[in-house]
DNA sequence: CGTCCAGTTGACTATAGTCAAACACCGTGG
DNA sequence: CCACGGTGTTTGACTATAGTCAACTGGACG
């Protein structure tokens, strides 16, 4: 079975904020009208980036800072010998680059998943934002809080868990975000990654998830084809991998 | 050898924001008279943890947010079976406590690992000091992306490290943030974990990490008593560990 | 002097990693 | 339309790293 993964047509001109995508998803917190207006100003124009290229390099200082507009990325660092840790993924609604800005330099590369549509703001303007809309600036601190969460997340899974668990983890978690992103798609749903993605995301061979992979298949837990994941049953998915609750309250962005 | 860990004395009054020790240590960054003057009213007290205490505690919603103006903490998760993970170490000048304004719950919980004094807010005035001063928001975000990153590099570690080079990792860490927040202090430093904690920390068992303390010891890189760790050759034992040079620059804090 | 806790050690087990080969699917070009 | 190549997935056999269990040591403290 072959899906489609999101309908990035070569999209012809950036979108103006007022009809800007996020803000139409019943499941984030929509900007007021006066927001609106100064994102206006504070956007430069769009970035769109191919699947598989990279969004953001290590250790490069970067001019720009993107939020999300449609498609998954991926978050990672590089270890001495090569090997890659993936960290968290990126979803729409998302901030990238903010470290930069922050720290003076970002300690991670960025890479699309799937082809992505990005909103592009200049890093100089961010204390701008924070002096002309404290609330926007807060809502900054509220994406970064959240990040920290789910990093807090992997790494208890990633420490403390077995590979079955951990492997059952990560997909019932990317399963929800995407949905929350994207809307409920029925049970089969597009799903970018490749067993070794998701081996370099928990911290296991290649070799390792895929036997996972089948273990949870078995258990009819979930079902898994190129390109895609079956959902059969989210909520014994997460509680066999320990995940509580999803979270439904209203998210911002910026 | 015994080494009393930090001079906590029964201190007797709460120390007003202009004899802040935060704002005394050169590494720090520190505040402008008028951002004083604010954190005095923004200050609500202060509160002493003996060391093994709870300071805060997962899914409770709490009334206060902290910086640590002394003393060491650990932040941690526990898992389904009751094992636990301890995600970062707190030390002066970190905050604890946002994740609970900001996304409505806390999701860890944390422990005194010293005698700490804790300078209290209000979790309700957060966004006062947002609108007030939107360069105290803006460090309030400085301080949350650093702990992301924090966070990303432990990911890495554990995901990807050898259980030698992981706990050699997290001691040359612990000693670089202990120097920075209290000085230079010789060669044998307060050092208040157990082995125990470590093997937390890293997602090891006990035995591993004791074999690996014990096979740093013999490569010379590093010594272990009770409640200190000698720093024998520090540069080494964070190339060892794939861990790049310290970050030098000065930090905010709230 | 005895208890307790942290640390240490050895013997054995188990989980996950490595290596290597085969297979399935998809897109390409003859 | 089919052969071919590439990437991603699957499987088996073997290895290695770290976990488990259990006993013991040694210092700190009452």
């Amino acid at each position: 079975m072959i899906i489609n993964f999101m309908p990035v047509a070569p999209l012809p001109s950036p979108l103006p904020c007022p009809r800007c995508p996020l803000n139409a998803n019943p499941r984030y917190r929509s900007l007021a009208a006066k927001e609106v207006a100064f994102m206006t100003r504070f956007k430069r124009g769009e970035r769109h980036v191919p699947a598989g290229e990279t969004v953001l390099a290590e250790g490069a200082a970067h001019a720009h800072l993107y939020t999300v507009l449609e498609g998954w990325a991926l978050r990672y660092k590089t270890a001495e010998d090569g090997q890659r840790q993936i960290l968290n993924f990126v979803f729409p609604g998302d901030m990238i680059g903010l470290q930069g800005p922050l720290l003076g330099k970002t300690d991670h590369s960025v890479e699309a998943l799937t082809p992505l549509r990005l909103c592009v703001f200049d890093t100089a303007k961010l204390w701008a934002l924070y002096q002309a809309f404290p609330e926007l600036g807060f809502d900054i601190t509220w994406l970064a809080s959240r990040e920290e969460r789910f990093l807090d997340a992997n790494l208890l899974s990633i420490g403390r868990r077995s590979a079955v668990q951990r492997v059952g983890y990560l997909i019932a978690d990317l399963i929800e975000r995407s949905r929350r992103s994207a809307g409920d798609a029925g049970s089969i749903l597009p799903f970018p990654l490749t067993q070794q993605d998701v081996s370099d995301a928990l911290g296991l061979s290649v070799v390792s998830v895929n036997r996972a992979i089948r273990r949870l298949k078995a258990l009819g837990l979930m079902g898994w084809g190129r390109g895609h994941v079956e959902a059969l049953d989210v909520a014994a998915l997460r509680r066999f991998a320990g995940l509580d609750g999803p979270d439904e309250r209203k998210r911002p962005f910026i």
